[in-house]
DNA sequence: CATACGTCCTGGCTGC
DNA sequence: TGCAGCCAGGACGTAT
């Protein structure tokens, strides 16, 4: 489950392969994959002869930015965004590589390079921005994103505002995208145990130093995991298909009933909005 | 506006 | 052992 350390990680492994190449072809195997354009094939016309310049993220997507190859003078040629979704996988590679199963599209770069979109669920997408629109008018859901955990922006004055009137729990709040981008069910458990407050807590009753400790929990649990390259809590894939370092190292993600690392008491699970929700009932007040 | 919930999808797991 | 049914969840559309 890519959420913003793997994309992140996805991301800075895209910046170190794929830039400065040309895209000359492509294939969508699955066209529910596209966004934008409707059309798939106006999808790949708008990327053929495009270079990737730069990997952006915003929140959970990935934005590359694309620049003409054919002219002395660069020109913008538009957005490719990706969003990975529940099991989208980016991966580098051969074009004469054996498909993968859940293979939805393939971009092909020259010396039979490939970037290849593999996504089992099917919920991943990605869209093709024409030159002359922001991303985000393509790209809808980046208007509601809140500010990223690592800017300024998100500020215990801004948390503490933005909770200070919502009556739904905090687990639930943390998985809103408009509060704050790129946190998932994983690291929003995972930011609550480290904080000491527990899920169900609804966000208007919570203390200004919870709000604090939330807020510095947040960012350290995503900062500890894109140092070990997203594979903390997860079988995560790099753009090399590699995984890492699997930690397995969750205090609470997944570990219903085994005795929290603090203080033996078993983890509990419940439901909120939908979601898992894992705590220690004793660690978490 | 704030919030809740159903929906999309595949494959792994559970229980009969 | 086969197989139906449940579950996982990110974001969005719709309902309240």
């Amino acid at each position: 489950v890519p959420e913003l350390p793997e994309v992140e990680t996805v991301r800075q492994g895209l910046n170190q392969v794929t830039l400065s190449q040309e895209v000359q072809g492509g294939e969508v195997l699955l066209t529910r994959t596209i966004a934008h354009p409707e059309s798939s094939s106006d999808f790949l016309v708008g990327l053929q002869g495009t270079a990737i310049a730069q990997w952006h993220r915003r929140g959970k997507y990935l934005l590359a930015e694309l620049k003409g190859v054919r002219r002395a003078v660069p020109l913008s040629a538009g957005w490719l965004g990706v969003h990975l979704r529940m099991t989208g996988q980016l991966l580098w590679t051969q074009q004469d590589t054996s498909l993968q199963k859940h293979t939805r599209v393939r971009l092909f770069f020259a010396d039979q390079r490939e970037l290849r979109f593999v996504d089992q669920r099917t919920f991943g997408q990605m869209w093709w921005v024409p030159p002359n629109h922001a991303p985000e008018e393509i790209m809808t859901g980046l208007k509601n994103l809140g500010p990223e955990p690592f800017s300024e922006a998100f500020s215990v004055d801004y948390l503490a505002k933005q909770l200070r009137d919502r009556r739904r729990p905090i687990k639930t709040a943390l998985l809103d995208q408009s509060l704050v981008a790129g946190v998932g069910n994983i690291y929003a458990d995972e930011a609550l145990f480290l904080s000491g407050v527990q899920p169900q807590t609804c966000c208007s009753d919570l203390k200004p130093e919870q709000i604090e400790r939330l807020a510095a929990s947040i960012r350290q649990v995503l900062q500890a995991s894109i140092e070990v390259g997203g594979t903390t809590f997860s079988n995560f894939l790099n753009v090399q298909g590699l995984n890492g370092n699997y930690g397995g190292v969750a205090n609470v993600y997944n570990r219903e009933g085994e005795p929290c690392r603090a203080c033996a008491t078993p983890i509990q699970r419940l439901k909120l909005a939908g979601r898992s929700t894992h705590f220690c009932p004793q660690c978490q007040q």
